[in-house]
DNA sequence: CTGAAAGCGCTTACAG
DNA sequence: CTGAAAGCGCTTACAG
């Protein structure tokens, strides 16, 4: 109050990293201050002298717009007001070095720590590369294939089987399983799990009734034109992704197939498309938009620069939505 | 060559600035010194003496995921190699004070420059702010309401034109239009086009047969279907973005109409979806990849710190992509 | 609990 | 065409 307040530009320093060698007084004058005077710290001059950015990229090679975007908002919803930013980087896995630009781009950034989302997240090497030049980063996978402060966990498998679980109680018997990519941990999780779930309950779905899709909605028209065209023709068919159900959609309309009547279809991911199809497809949530703020938060967990949210107990369950396009088999 | 090749700090630097003050064998010289030792410059001290960071924004307030991705792709096709990054700011039009969160941001972080697209790149007040604060920007929308170096036109209505000069020469002439949100620029363009085209024909679209939807699927549903109830009823349907052209499937489908045989739909866009929906959407295409790599080249332009491509020409022209969707009227 | 010094890795003037 | 000085706005040791 009346001492000569002319506090160093040392302490404001402290009191901006919430250092506990400030007096609380002097604290708290202190970012009144900063408060009305509209002080804002540089990002720039404090990332240099911290041999750090605030920078948090998110990496990924994942195709669909809906997660990707989701993802990303999920993720600036944690780092809203905490003096980080979100930078966007895609990348392509399938080319020779790839793992290369994302450590030139971490280390010349000085990024504080990368968000990794499928496929790529479940790259070893990748995870390796990071660890060794001391990058910290979150990888968004189906299993703990990571120590648990480094993963978010999806739990396909558990959701896989709720689907079974479903289609098999509606009174289906004939299923077909178009899964993902067989590259991609999440679908073997997803398949494997609705393959688990229809073993527990006593029907075990024969390897011909099981296709190997893109994740795309056109790979979703042509495996499910396969199926369909079996004799007999499977009553529910299992999408792995909500692009490929899409797909499935377009080849059973095209065949004159009505959905449900004639066709159960469940999708994954509760993306948008799935309630703007006819009838809303029935599929598994998954919530993307926490998984990107839990990710980041995780990220920003320890040391934070200001003052930043309490981390969370990182943890999201996926979960059936039903709506219009599974019933009981007919005939 | 021979010499005592120890060139100071400073001629490095100055070969990083693409400088003209240094002799181009020294040039040659230290790139290959540089190339070769992999040394890359630390963005966040050249930006703290440039006073200027090498962060492009992407500011925008629009729902569409397919639009944000694309656009960030473009952006970050241009951008690659160049030393800059991309950092995404969604951002709320309807909020009060919006604007000055923008600002805040730009000059916290002392952004290079911003990409505004629609919606919020056509607030007159937020390109006024960031003109006020000498922050660059460059905005994308459907009508000249800026100078030329900081805008880029995508031309709706034009292309809205298109669309009335297919759906007419096809034989149709009772026409149903589905506008986005009034507000919006870009929506006045499109129906706005698509109204002279048909008049320029000397069809008069009566002002009833026109609905102001709000670019989402269920205003799709929602409008198309008070269109339907018509009567007559209209051969042909103009949804302003393929969101909504989306959303005349479901109601036609759900009133048992058949596309195209019983009404011819066309959508904006050419989003995914178009190719999705059965049968496909003729829509028109929006190179928005395009428009982000050209928005961001503008951007860097001037002034380039790095290696950067040659600015091109900023122009980009939608056009139709006929697919499934139309057809002449039967009856 | 608080301050004066030195440094993060670049750049802009300013001399030669 | 090239170099030595001072500074961008913060921070980390190091003293008190």
């Amino acid at each position: 109050m009346s001492r000569g307040w002319q506090a160093s530009q040392k302490t404001v320093s402290r009191v901006l990293n919430d250092s506990p060698l400030v007096r609380p007084d002097t604290r708290d004058h202190v970012k009144a201050l900063m408060q009305q005077m509209g002080y804002a710290p540089d990002p720039q001059a404090r990332g240099l002298a911290f041999r750090r950015s605030f920078l948090i990229a998110l990496v990924y090679d994942n195709p669909s717009a809906d997660y990707i975007v989701n993802m990303q908002h999920g993720a600036l919803d944690a780092l809203r007001d905490s003096g980080f930013e979100l930078v966007v980087h895609p990348c392509d896995s399938q080319r020779e070095g790839y793992i290369d630009g994302i450590k030139r781009f971490a280390q010349k950034q000085k990024l504080w720590g990368l968000i990794l989302i499928p496929h790529v997240s479940e790259d070893p090497a990748l995870a390796d590369a990071l660890k060794e030049i001391g990058c910290r980063y979150v990888r968004i996978a189906s299993l703990a294939i990571d120590e648990p402060a480094r993963i978010l966990l999806t739990h396909d498998r558990l959701a896989g089987a709720e689907v079974a679980n479903y289609l098999e109680s509606l009174g289906h018997r004939r299923f077909g399983l178009i899964t993902g990519p067989n590259c991609c941990r999440c679908s073997s999780e997803r398949g494997g799990g609705f393959v688990e779930g229809l073993a527990r309950r006593g029907i075990s779905l024969p390897p011909d009734c099981i296709y190997e899709g893109g994740y795309s909605f056109e790979s979703g028209v042509a495996e499910a034109e396969r199926l369909l065209t079996r004799t007999p023709r499977p009553t529910a068919i299992f999408a792995c992704n909500d692009e490929m159900a899409a797909g499935v959609y377009k080849a059973a309309l095209r065949m004159g197939l009505r959905i449900p009547a004639d066709l159960s279809v469940a999708g994954y991911d509760d993306s948008p498309l799935a309630s703007q199809l006819w009838p809303a497809l029935s599929t598994i949530h998954l919530p993307i938009h926490d998984l990107g703020r839990q990710a980041a938060s995780m990220l920003m967990g320890n040391e934070p620069p200001l003052r930043t949210r309490q981390p969370q107990r990182p943890s999201v369950t996926p979960h059936l939505i039903v709506r219009d396009s599974c019933q009981p088999p007919t005939g």
